[in-house]
DNA sequence: TTGACGCCCATAATATCCCATGTTATCCCA
DNA sequence: TGGGATAACATGGGATATTATGGGCGTCAA
């Protein structure tokens, strides 16, 4: 399977690490990849997070609007500006940067919710 | 065949594990899918169930709608969020979450209901 | 030198592999 | 057509591999 599928909530530990789930991974590695791409989510508290497919959609979705219009512009700062790639440990765990974790007001725990061509990432409380 | 038909009903044993009826593990291989994709059905108190044919039909569904549009989100949640991908192990066996399992209610056997392009799993006795 | 972060190892729980058994279905030949 | 041999299947259990999680230790930079 090459897609985002299911929920998975891990915790956070005392070093700011949480295990990406494993066959988020696998997806993540297919998709050629080394890392998670990752932005707050523009209509929800919650983060946006894929591999390469979600960022050439993204490059697609920006290239479409008119250059030098404010509207280009602005969607480009908007996921651009306020992107990460996280990086993958040799366990499989990342760290969220404090202003990502802020966005989505996550503090112990995650929840990974897979959305087919990307995931998001939520406190899971918020998360009902 | 190249379809999900008959009802068999199977055991779950200690670990957890039920064995997907024969003649579906077929359908599902010549589906080209290795597992089952399966949610929790919208409209009864079992899981819904199958293989590639049926992805790409959710995958059709949440297509349509337009890119990070809060609806697509939505959409994708509800039916990615909640799927699993179940293994199949080397005898034919799959385990299913407890998630999945409370939603049907199921605790000791399984009934696994042909329905041509797809299949449902169901507490024997809900299924009269 | 004091964190932040990478790398490495340890562990418990769980999932998967692999082999064994009993039962039923299928085959084959006289 | 009968009946024994053979194969397919559901099921059980021990051994092994994955996974999530915790913690130690060095490195690098402010």
């Amino acid at each position: 399977m090459d897609q985002f599928v299911s929920t998975f909530t891990n915790r956070i530990d005392t070093k700011g690490r949480v295990s990406v789930p494993a066959s988020f991974r696998t997806v993540l590695a297919k998709d050629g990849l080394d890392g998670i791409y990752c932005y707050p989510s523009l209509d929800a508290p919650a983060l946006d997070a894929g591999g390469k497919r979600l960022v050439d959609k993204i490059n697609a979705l920006v290239e479409d609007l008119a250059p030098y219009s404010d509207e280009k512009d602005q969607l480009a700062t908007a996921l651009f500006g306020t992107s990460e790639v996280l990086t993958i440990d040799q366990d499989g765990r990342t760290i969220l940067p404090e202003r990502l974790r802020e966005h989505a007001g996550i503090t112990s725990h995650i929840t990974f919710v897979g959305l087919g061509e990307k995931f998001q990432m939520w406190e899971p409380k918020r998360f009902e």
